[in-house]
Formats: C-alpha cells, structure tokens, sequence
DNA sequence: TAGTGGTCTAGACCACAAT
DNA sequence: TTGTGGTCTAGACCACTAC
C-alpha cells in the first residue's frame, strides 16, 4: 500500500471492490479474493484487510462464510404494494397475496394475549393507557424463510367476547384484521402507515435471520374506522428483501 | 472476560451498553467509557474494546469523535407526510412546507441539464430510451445541513421551450413539478412512491454528510397526469432523520 | 501535556469447509 | 490436510481535543 490518495488503505480496498461490485464487474454471488490474497495484492496486514471486508459487509454489499469466503450479495426484492393490500372483501390476510404473487408458499405463525395498553399504544388507538387490549404477534415467511414480523394491538373493548378476539382462532382465523372488524359492523376505511429504517436489533436479527449490514423497514400502521383507530401495529422487514409502493392522489387542496 | 456465555468478548461488551441505550439508562448525547477504560473493565486488549464501539457505531446508537470520545446518538426525526405534499395549490415545493412545520430554515440548490434518457428512466417515464429528458439534481437543506437529494428527469417533450422547462429558473423556480406542469395544462393527478433502504453510497456519504451506520431511504417517485408520466425522480434521506407517512383508503374491491 | 479515537503491524489459536 | 474466515493479544505511531 504504497500510494496514498488521502484515504486509509482499508477504505481504499472497499473503495475497490465497491466499485467493481456495483458496475457489475464482480456480479452476484462471485467470491471475493480471501483475506490473504488481500493482504498480498495490497502489501497490508490481516487487520487491514480484514476491516475492508468488514466495511462491504456492513454495507450490505457482500455475506461472509467462515471457511468459504467472501461471496458479493444477490439482491431482489419482493414488492408490497399498499394500494393491493387494503382490500376489504380478500379472503386471506394481505401478506398471503404477497408471497403467492411473488410466486412463494406463505406460512404464518401467531400468538395472541391480553394485555394493559402501555402509554405509546394507549396514544395510538386513542384509549387510556392501562385499558385492555389484544397483543398478536404474528411472524410471516416465505417458503419457510422469516421475512416479516408484526405486532398488533387492538383496543378489547371492540372485540372482547366476540368469535373474533383473537386473531389467530375463530372462524375468521388468518382472514386479516379488516375482515374480522367487518364481521362486528366496523368498517376499516382509511390506514396510516409511518416508515423508517434503523439497523435491526438483536431480538430481529434473530427472528428475521437478518445478515449483517442489512438496515429494516419499521412501519407503524394504524387503521381507522372513520376517526376512531381500531388497530395499531409495528412491521419490522429487513430492508434488503422488500420494496414498499404507495399510490398517493394530488388532491386540490 | 473470564465468563463465557457463548458469545465473543466484543459481541457481550456491544450487548451490554446497547441495553443501556435502549433503555434509557444512558441518555442522548452520554459519553460511553473510553477504549482504555472498557479495556480496563473487561479485561480485553483494545482491538475487542474498539470493535465493540464499531458495532455500535454500525448500528447507528453511538456516534464518536477524534479525540472526544464516543457519545449516545440522539435520535428525532423530521415527519415528511406524502398526503400533505401533493396539493395542486400549494405556492411552494413541497420540502419548504416540511421544513417550515418543523421549524427549520430550508434551502434548495438545482441545477438542471438536457441528456438522452437511460433504459431505467425510459420506462419509467414511457418514453423511448434516448429521447430527450431534462435531468434536475437538487440538494435540500434545512438549517444549513443537507438532508435530502433529488434527481428528477422530466421528458424534453412535455416542457421544452416553454418558460418552465427548468426547474430552478423562470417564472415557478421553486415552485414545484406541479405547479410548473399545471402552467403547461398538464394536471397531476396521482403520485405513485416505492420505497426502499440500503447503505449509503460514498457520493452520498459526502452530499448528505450520513455518519457511520446509518441507512439512507431511497424513493423512486413517478407523477402521473392521468396514465401518462411526467416526471420521475431518485430521492435519497438519511435514514435516521426522517420518518414517511402515508394514508391509504381502505378499498371495497 | 495528556487523553482520546484512527490506523496499522506481527503474530496466535480456533471452528468450519473443501479436498 | 489445507485454506478460509472469526477472534484475540501486545504492541506502535498519528491526529485531534481539552486543559
């Protein structure tokens, strides 16, 4: 690592491989040159190289196998479109339409419980914090790989003691919230849904098998029947597996 | 490190003060303990301490500074609402508005310039690839720090020769595409958004100054006159600056 | 001047994968 | 058995910050 460009030499490295991966010189799942190959070609120790590798794989741009190597990452994306989701007469919940689109086999696991609203939810379905409420946590996959995590709270004052308070039993079991409130005389016309992207935490790295470098999609959704919220839930997918569209109409003020 | 939990030093150090962020136990803007003093603590050589402020670092709860030390990242976002942002009336670019409700002093550079149109930008807008498109970068400042950048292509067809067909000069400069293709007759109805994350690009690493581990959104927006296209664009935000929301109607099908 | 983080070298042992 | 990445030690020099 002779010349100096005013970078350290592990940026320049990344800088390297960053550039033939993103042209496409190096495509999908081409290994990369192994860490002694690196120190080699650039006259550096391990740890330089090592820490280039380290910052395309914080990047996303490349996944690490211990005594394979380093192989440039495949991405494809499924595709969430809003506008098709928020149907009220489908039969099945939004995310099964997803994956059969997408050509994958949907399973999803749920659990459900009651419990006292906390401050944050109690503001979101505009209730008073301590009121009861129904917490599903559902995890949805795509041919048995995790890709999505929910949790969903609904006010019990709406639900309690009807075949439909809990979400995952029931006769309306797996039809979607909008179906199981249309089934009570409540009509869900309008959801919110507020995204952001954070690195995932432990707990989601786990359930989502989130590679390293991978940032997710959190969405807060809530739905509404007329003024009154009757849903409130967070969405968490890792950001590489998912592009979410919205339709929005230019309204004359 | 005498005890072992099945986890690498490093990995044990990150988890401990990651629950002391989460937690609130340490508040924003917190200094952690210096290298040499989570080398003291756990008994570890500097390269474990320091690898354990990376992960942090690369999961967007700390920040560090040369010679300061490393302090809790204090996280609030700005609220870009898509519904409130297409509105044909509006006398200023929707950006401005957001600024303006969270208090910030907006500023907007552009620069615009004729080229053929690529493939990706051909389809997006339904034309055919090498027909005329004006290409519009702009950076967006609140405040003096950049915090969004945009690059619109807008077919030569729809706006050439006429006043607006720059948007930084003329009559609308910072008007807005809506209110400069309503001046053309041309009336946007509809704004369709797909948005996704990823690590920043180092261009946008520097145009954006994105610290270390923090994810960018990006949204491909294309605004529709009635089936037609008239404009398409690549919106790049920090990740951790900003959160998007959305109102979707719920359909009967 | 002392302390901080940023970069780097030269080793070492381990678990895992391919042969 | 050989090569790979994962973890770790014990040093070193530098630039920047605060005092």
């Amino acid at each position: 690592m002779t010349r100096w460009t005013g970078k350290p030499a592990y940026a320049q490295i990344a800088d390297d491989y960053r550039v033939k991966i993103l042209t496409g010189e190096l495509p999908p799942d081409t290994p990369l040159p192994s860490e002694s190959a690196l120190m080699d070609e650039y006259g550096v120790s391990r740890i330089v190289a090592r820490q280039a590798v380290g910052v395309l794989r914080n990047e996303g741009l490349i996944h690490t196998h211990t005594g394979k190597g380093s192989f440039v990452r495949s991405r494809s994306r499924m595709k969430r479109v809003a506008g098709e989701r928020y149907r009220r007469r489908s039969s099945t919940a939004p995310f099964a339409g997803d994956a059969h689109r997408a050509g994958s086999r949907p399973d999803i696991e749920a659990a459900s419980a009651p419990l006292a609203a906390s401050l944050d939810v109690a503001q979101r379905l505009a209730i008073e914090p301590g009121d009861t409420v129904v917490r599903t946590t559902y995890r949805f996959l795509a041919d048995g790989t995790p890709i999505q995590t929910s949790t969903s709270y609904e006010p019990l004052a709406l639900t309690g003691g009807t075949p439909v308070e809990r979400p995952e039993e029931g006769p309306l079991a797996g039809a979607g919230v909008i179906a199981r409130m249309d089934s009570l005389g409540i009509h869900v016309d309008e959801a919110v849904e507020t995204v952001t992207t954070r690195a995932p935490l432990p707990s989601e790295t786990d359930a989502l098998v989130i590679p390293t470098g991978i940032p997710v999609l959190t969405i807060e959704r809530t739905l509404y029947a007329g003024e009154t919220p009757v849903e409130t839930c967070d969405i968490v997918i890792p950001g590489d597996r998912y592009a979410l569209t919205y339709t929005i109409p230019v309204t004359d003020d």
